[in-house]
DNA sequence: AATTTATCTTAACTTAGTTTAAGAAAATTT
DNA sequence: AAATTTTCTTAAACTAAGTTAAGATAAATT
């Protein structure tokens, strides 16, 4: 539970109480390739912080068409939060990309945290708050940029995520079918 | 500064020290018509409250083409939080679209808040929460929608703006040009 | 009320991105 | 190691969206 000790220290750092109180409400949970921790439909029950591994969490549209709204690698959160708060059906689905080991919070761990911890508070505000700066840069992003600089902007921000996902993630990511991904690459290559 | 109150009444109700504290920090701001209370390189120094009036948030890109990040009406929060956190320059312009009015709270004001009244870490969290899924679903809409759909869902969800907002501003918040839009919204008029 | 400024529309043309299909290359599973 | 499944590429035909330019309408300012 080490990592997820330390993700919170970058914020305000948690006292020896706090530690004790995260560590017996957080679940380990191991999960494999293509295994679904969400499934559209169902009720999102848990905040999965990720401790190795990678994970997608994506939407099918009307036509069948997936689209990756989020990837989450190690000392990230990953949940959706619409079903979770509001227990209502989710439209997401979440699957690991990779094995990876997760661990997770359930609401009503969750909500003792936040009850009788403040710093849970704090801490969950400021990560959401850097989740939202990062989810508005994206948005600029995507309405401005054109398929050959977005793709080059995601290889730039997130060059550890370029060995880890097929290209075809990538391109539902950045909302283009993985033909036209071929030819923007094609196209860079020839470039230099 | 009722409707702030009542906003914050929405989350975890205000005491009324809480309510003290926050009265005498807000500061009210009345702007004009295409007044700016944000410009790309400044420093966003406060965390704004709409009262009453229409604002939105844009950037500019490379081509100097403009896109909307964010409008904000009534009871709506409006900053630039990367730049107000880190006290980094703005990439955004923050422009007033109707004459408005604001409740302001500069960064001590806000420390002040935040730290005395663990309350509003609590309610500040779960406001960025709403927004952030918001966000979420917009990415969504914005990578799997075409401009057509894009727009009826628009006007689906807010249908109060489509009276306020000229056409050439809800384009540029879909990433569509003025001009495609208005393609767009022949097409539909012709098949009803 | 008159003037200026911003917005909306149309049309012809161009470009970016999609679709369909098929084969090659890579990675996973057996 | 072989078989299967997934991923990647290419190309031709197509469609969605952008560009440029110009005139019409509407809204804001003086």
């Amino acid at each position: 539970m080490d990592n997820l000790i330390t993700h919170f220290n970058q914020y305000l750092p948690l006292n020896e109480l706090e530690v004790e109180a995260l560590g017996i409400r957080v679940i380990e949970k191991t999960i494999k390739r293509r295994q679904f921790i969400l499934n559209k439909g169902d009720t999102c029950r848990h905040y999965s912080f990720v401790s190795s591994g990678l994970l997608r969490k994506y939407a099918i549209d009307k036509n069948g068409c997936e689209f990756n709204i989020q990837f989450a690698t190690e000392n990230q959160w990953i949940q959706d939060l619409g079903s979770f708060n509001n227990n209502t059906p989710s439209q997401f689905y979440i699957e690991a990309i990779e094995p990876s080991i997760l661990f997770q919070l359930d609401k009503n761990s969750l909500l003792y945290l936040l009850q009788n911890f403040p710093k849970f508070d704090r801490n969950f505000r400021v990560i959401m708050e850097n989740k939202f700066i990062n989810l508005e840069n994206r948005i600029f992003q995507n309405i401005s940029l054109s398929a050959e600089e977005g793709y080059k902007k995601f290889l730039n921000e997130y060059p550890e995520l370029y060995n880890r996902l097929p290209n075809t993630q990538i391109a539902s990511y950045l909302g283009i079918t993985p033909e036209f991904l071929s030819k923007v690459r094609r196209n860079i290559s020839l470039k230099d």
